[in-house]
DNA sequence: TGTGCGCCTGAACGGGCGTTCAATTCAAGC
DNA sequence: GCTTGAATTGAACGCCCGTTCAGGCGCACA
């Protein structure tokens, strides 16, 4: 069992789903063609075929171990008690997950309509997995009275939507950083949940940001 | 200049624009073929030529009119003075408005990245001038006073993008109904926009359904 | 009834697609 | 230094792509 040192099969591999990664965040699934990934990873397009059956395996495996690593990822955090902790762990969380995987993100959003039926059915399993995380944050909540929230399911939808969409306009070195960000996003999550303190908080967010005078609101994000 | 009525000029155009939509919406630019398109309509792919320069151009005319639709239909609304009351006009008519097309938000949302840089420049600004509607509309009413609003600009992103979220998951004969759901979405808006009345109507909300029981989270939406 | 033209066909163009595979390279183990 | 087998090449397969264009059809007008 010879070449196992000098083997580039450890190297290639993890470059061939990287440059995936990257082009079909960039471009979409159909718009790349496997000659234009292997010549990012500096190879023949044959060459792909040694290390994925074809180019939807390629595209589900990207997808299902995005997932599942938010998922592990999720499991491993340590969890606070209080409802209102709870949620703004989520928040916080989610947040600095989706900043610093933008390429993953972008996918796992655009490209589930790529995806065959039963590779749809495994991932979007997942994305629900993670859904009723935060539900039953709300659910929890709604129940110890911290919350106001009429129908949990979607407001888990709302509140992972609007979480979500931060990464669409996000540039690095923008007008805001991401622990500003994270602050604003948690100020606007904890008043949709309803919670009793959403309204203080928030009017200490708009004293530290002073509502007055009309900020220039043009030159702003990207 | 003959060949009038019986000229399906008049019928082809449009035919081929709605094919398109219908196409591009389900799998995706480009992922859908001209002869695709022209197979839908009943017609050869060289027919699309007399309608269009080419594809690029189709996608651009779609996003273009779903746009220019989107901030006419908005500007020939009727407008209440109070921002409470802009708030939740504004807000049940994306929700409504959204709904009504799913194939062309989901089009807008996704095919962004498939247009030319300068049909993406003029795509891009007719998005912003909607962001901007909302931006207004939250930058008067925390100058007012109703609002705790700190950042208004990342208010109105993280708004639309909650409220858009709706059209990934809105399945016609779901659990909720349309106007249950722009009932839900404004309490939650309400309250992430910091209003003072949210908490009353937040809690009346959530009266309306018993949070007590909890309700099966299972088979949900879709 | 003939003419002009809007509309459409059907074939063709060059090129890129996903995928396969025999042949080659080359380092590790004997 | 020979064997072995994983890694990779490069050519080939059949197919579909966006777009062009000469030609023909059929209706409104003269």
């Amino acid at each position: 069992m010879p070449r196992k040192t000098g083997s580039h099969g450890q190297i290639t591999g993890p470059r061939i789903r990287q440059a995936a990664l990257r082009l079909f965040a960039r471009h979409g699934y159909a718009a790349v063609s496997m000659r234009q990934i292997a010549r990012e990873v500096g190879v023949q397009a044959g060459a792909l075929y040694t290390y994925t059956p074809d180019k939807q395996a390629l595209l589900a495996d990207l997808l299902r171990s995005h997932m599942a690593h938010l998922l592990e990822t999720w499991a491993a955090e340590q969890r606070p008690d209080a409802p209102l902790d709870r949620l703004e762990h989520f928040t916080r969380f989610h947040i600095a997950y989706h900043l610093d995987r933008p390429d993953e993100v972008f996918l796992s959003y655009m490209e589930l309509r790529n995806l065959t039926a039963e590779n749809f059915a495994e991932i979007e399993g997942l994305r629900r997995a993670y859904e009723k995380e935060l539900e039953a944050i709300l659910h929890d909540g709604r129940a110890a009275g911290a919350f106001a929230i009429a129908d949990t399911r979607l407001a888990a939808m709302a509140l992972i939507a609007m979480l979500t969409g931060v990464s669409t306009w996000f540039r690095e070195g923008g007008r805001l950083g991401r622990d500003e960000i994270a602050d604003l996003y948690w100020q606007m999550v904890r008043g949709a949940a309803g919670c009793a303190a959403g309204l203080d908080a928030a009017a200490q967010g708009s004293e530290a940001l002073p509502p007055g005078p009309p900020r220039p609101a043009a030159a702003l994000l990207r």
